[in-house]
DNA sequence: CAGAACATGTAACCGGTTACATGATTTT
DNA sequence: AAAATCATGTAACCGGTTACATGTTCTG
């Protein structure tokens, strides 16, 4: 069902798109939170469009098909939207990782977490080079610059915690066991 | 690959662990980052076990069956955890529909909004409460305590951009097209 | 004209979810 | 004795990844 729904909102956030264009880099900020193939996308686009969801016009001789979004799409994706409960679930290879990171003893874990809080603050400090170009929309509508700036402050947040508890744990063994 | 190495980093910090405990709640903060189910984690100890990373034992006339982590399981952790790079990627659904809220009417969007940020606020709450009962740790190693103030972190920080990006898109509207 | 980039698709496999199935102990 | 809980497992299905496969247009 997500993907179906990434793709709607895809094609309601930019325009008329083709399944290249998606599988490139999903708008550039949706593949943080979905990502996706292109052996996934174009079989769900094709369906998108059986579906009556999203209309298809051939474009130029290359095969290229390109995806509008139709009126039924944004009423699915409106529904989706308000009408539902999203999973809270996530699952995140990365976390699980900062997750598992403090049962190695200090004398690992302390370099490991400031290597990962420096690996995020570097991470940080590009997202939000290309948020602060583009700055915050002065009209409502279609933009991506709020979901930049989720996604920054997400990984700010895991940078704060590694750098954190690199300090407490190193603060922990300097006096501890000593 | 992923699983097992959940598994195994349950099992280092929480000790001796039959599935049953495993999968009623992960240890009560992995299954934040890395949800599974008993189907899931019964074969996956299993193998655990074929493969000398974890041993197991009768437990009583249920037919409960407790792994404790082995010396080869403790290593395969630790080289996961200092050897090799995580994927970055993550697939939230609650992350999805962030991303996609700014697409409705303002008027649609920014109750909605508040209302993600009230509902992440509560989570905050209570996890904090839980988190602040157990105090932070005096002596390294085993504790979930890490673990749980990294996802109230990351809770806070959806929480901040929701309403944030409600004021945001208010504050366009009451200026804007009026 | 060769190689890169554009562009779309299919097939095999794997991890994960849902549902099915079974039996033992404890509680009421 | 029935119901709830403990406890483990298997099977069918589905979503997603990797790899395979093919043809077109642009660039040097």
């Amino acid at each position: 069902m997500s993907l179906r729904i990434a793709l709607l909102g895809a094609l309601a956030a930019n325009g008329p798109l083709s399944g290249y264009d998606l599988a490139k880099n999903f708008d550039g900020s949706l593949s943080y939170v979905w990502p996706a193939r292109h052996s996934q996308i174009y079989p769900e686009l094709a369906k998108l469009a059986a579906d009556g969801l999203a209309t298809v016009r051939e474009d130029g001789g290359r095969g290229r098909k390109v995806y509008e979004i139709a009126e039924d799409g944004r009423a699915a994706l409106a529904k989706w939207l308000t009408g539902t409960e999203p999973s809270r679930g996530i699952r995140s290879e990365a976390s699980l990782r900062m997750f598992l990171l403090p049962l190695l003893d200090p004398a690992q874990a302390v370099p490991l977490l400031r290597r990962e809080a420096e690996r995020y603050a570097e991470q940080v400090r590009e997202l939000e080079q290309v948020r602060d170009h583009h700055r915050p929309p002065t009209a409502p509508g279609r933009n991506g610059w709020y979901a930049l700036d989720l996604g920054i402050r997400q990984l700010a947040a895991i940078r704060d915690w590694a750098a954190a508890t690199a300090d407490h744990i190193a603060e922990l063994t300097s006096s501890g066991p000593g």
